[in-house]
DNA sequence: GCTAGACTGGACCAGAAGGTCCAAACTTTG
DNA sequence: CAAAGTTTGGACCTTCTGGTCCAGTCTAGC
């Protein structure tokens, strides 16, 4: 729903397309949705307002789900190739010290999908919801590694992978935000050790990494 | 600074302040800083733009921190008596049960001031980080009961307060982000059990509770 | 090379937002 | 009770914002 993008795109539209929401997940992951209006986007994007419209006919709405999904994009693929195979400790070691990596050297903190989620909420609930999905979709892989881990008996059998993963993805979402709110990576950092330690409580008492 | 407040208040004055920051505290937490406009408040608690602006010279800006600081109070309230003596572990498990029931029996979902912070952040970096350092004071509770702890001998001597403070407090705002994005207490619960867990195995293996 | 359709520029609009101002009503206090 | 100061109402202003519109330009395909 709500897919309905510009009747057809040549090359050239497309990369207008693209342009427009690069810099204007620049802008908004700066300055929020609220702080961020459209003639800011097209001062920013050397367009003009019709382009704006022409390429998301829903308006500022719209313009703002293809940076959610643009920004979660970009967060999966700093998490790779980790993210997918989080089946051993040492994957978690290596996504940890991927996201680490990742958010250290943005110029901007906190989360670009959490922080959306988080505006969104109070004044477009429909909007937010569908980026919230892209919240759980990520969540989802951590699940699943966990899950995996369980059936290898990398953790206890009574272990719940859906609780763990809520946690440990909690902790992601905190460090993030603590992480924003004072310019610093070290939240982020001390709120994932604390996690994959509360992960590895529930490993089996033999195994160890 | 900043605190430039009306000139004198009567006792008709200050109930007049308290009613406007009351209400406009919750349209703000259902609605975001910037989904809230002053005639919303206006409307919302039956006065007039001139009041406003006498009560909070600053403008909407003034307003915001006089929200962020009554919320920060109300939930420090909702937090005690454990928060300031989280010395033992059974303090810490009342803490948990106490921030449960206090955002488990709310309306409206998310932390009152770190959604404020994460807003601001963007629009209006100064009254972020004023806002921040209530954060910051919130986690200094939980740093100086595990400092104490480990003073104790409930923490082992090279345990980090500092650092498990914070980790503990990024699962409380990373759970209560999700909380918000789920309309569910289910990440909030699994993120400070998860803490918790992490906390515990900063104790000497001869503890447990 | 011509036509249909995508692309672009920018003027324009209606409404909302934050903020100002002044005059009236009420309280306090000497 | 009268003056000084606080409190209140609401009209008004300016700026900004999302959104519309139309007229021109470019591009692809026949």
């Amino acid at each position: 729903m709500t897919t309905a993008t510009a009747p057809r795109l040549t090359a050239k539209g497309a990369a207008t397309r693209a342009r427009i929401v690069a810099a204007a997940a620049d802008l908004v992951l700066a300055r929020g949705v609220g702080g961020t209006s459209l003639d800011d986007v097209r001062a920013g994007t050397l367009t003009s307002k019709s382009q704006l419209f022409h390429y998301f006919p829903g308006g500022k709405t719209e313009l703002v789900m293809a940076i959610a999904a643009y920004q979660f994009e970009r967060v999966l693929q700093a998490q790779r190739p980790y993210l997918e195979s989080l089946d051993t400790w040492a994957a978690w070691d290596g996504w940890r010290d991927a996201l680490l990596a990742h958010y250290g050297s943005q110029p901007h903190w906190g989360c670009p999908v959490g922080t959306l989620v988080s505006e969104l909420t109070g004044t477009d609930p429909v909007a937010a919801a569908q980026v919230a999905g892209h919240l759980d979709s990520w969540c989802g892989h951590l699940r699943d590694g966990l899950r995996r881990m369980r059936d290898s008996g990398l953790l206890r059998p009574d272990a719940d992978p859906d609780r763990l993963a809520l946690a440990v993805f909690a902790s992601v979402q905190g460090g993030l935000l603590l992480t924003q709110a004072t310019r610093s990576i070290e939240p982020l950092s001390a709120a994932l050790d604390a996690a994959l330690t509360a992960l590895h409580a529930a490993a089996p008492v033999t195994t160890r990494s």
